[in-house]
DNA sequence: AGAGGCTCATTGAAAATTAAACCAAACTGA
DNA sequence: TCAGTTTGGTTTAATTTTCAATGAGCCTCT
């Protein structure tokens, strides 16, 4: 049943059109990651992705969340989380808080400062993913996008299909 | 005239809208290049980065390239390409070649080693991308990310507008 | 010829990411 | 109750990426 996906078939290849498509979108990905990286850190002192954690806490309640479901939300590893908390809590943007529930548990709780760092960044952010997407694609590209990009995130959610489980390996 | 870019305006913050495209951009493309990474490192014992160094050598005349050139198609910064090749080199994937041209110049050479973990690794890749990507949309949807991203990358192109450049820093 | 400024590429150290091992607490079932 | 398993999270080491500095060769101009 799974044969298929290790033998040594001839898979169906990409066509002159899905090739382009494909490499259209690696180089585009690359170019915006970088963009906002550079930007983020030049701006705010921080990756995009530490970035992404710091929005996603403040927009939590209590302004705290568990590390599992932030690294969920975040789509990274538990791992990954701790070190990157880490280093946020050297900022003192974030500070982590034990759980009172579950004592394996920790919050990783924005601060007052983080909550400012967040407020000085967010502008020029949100003037860089304007400038590099949205002033250049119609209403009508920008749907599609969304769309897409929605399908293919369903596509490879960890939940269904037992794929791959990033946090949970 | 650049007061806008640096100041402490208000900016066009994203609409509800804008917020759900980006974000869905951002989830998928994560996702997207954790699975892509998984599956070669798994399959090929590389990350998708090499992987596309060595594509891009195995398409070239010779199966070879300058290392700047390379890191140019790459998008990475040179140093980056350095290390990157020091370790492809480790493999026998990839010989180092003077240029006779210029003595500065090194040529980036794919082995035969190295085009044989190509051919072994390539069924695997393009089953993965159109596991991930293109057996979940319409043609009409491949062809409206694929502008988009066109449109986007365009945009983050290093020449014109003089913006950064990655591989001249 | 040779001073000065690029360009090509590498290096070494620091930061970030991944992979795997690990510990402690919570749960499960006999 | 207690052995075995799962969950939550951290830790260590190895790999990869970034950052800043360096050096050698090319190019231009006088």
């Amino acid at each position: 049943m799974n044969r298929a996906s290790t033998s040594e078939e001839e898979p169906r290849w990409l066509t002159e059109e899905e090739q382009r498509v494909w490499r259209s979108y690696v180089h585009a990905a690359t170019l915006l990651e970088d963009h906002m990286d550079r930007q983020l850190q030049r701006d705010a002192g921080m990756p995009h992705v530490y970035y992404g954690l710091l929005v996603r806490l403040s927009e939590s309640p209590q302004r705290r969340l568990r590390m599992t479901e932030l690294a969920m939300h975040a789509k990274i590893t538990r791992s990954r989380l701790s070190h990157a908390i880490a280093r946020l809590e050297k900022n003192s943007w974030v500070r982590r808080e034990d759980c009172p529930d579950d004592k394996r548990g920790q919050f990783a709780v924005l601060t007052e400062q983080g909550t400012e760092v967040l407020r000085r960044a967010a502008p020029g952010h949100v003037t860089a993913v304007r400038n590099a997407v949205f002033d250049r694609l119609t209403p009508e590209q920008q749907k599609a996008l969304g769309e897409a990009m929605q399908i293919i995130a369903e596509g490879l959610q960890p939940n269904e299909a037992g794929a791959d489980l990033p946090w949970l390996r």
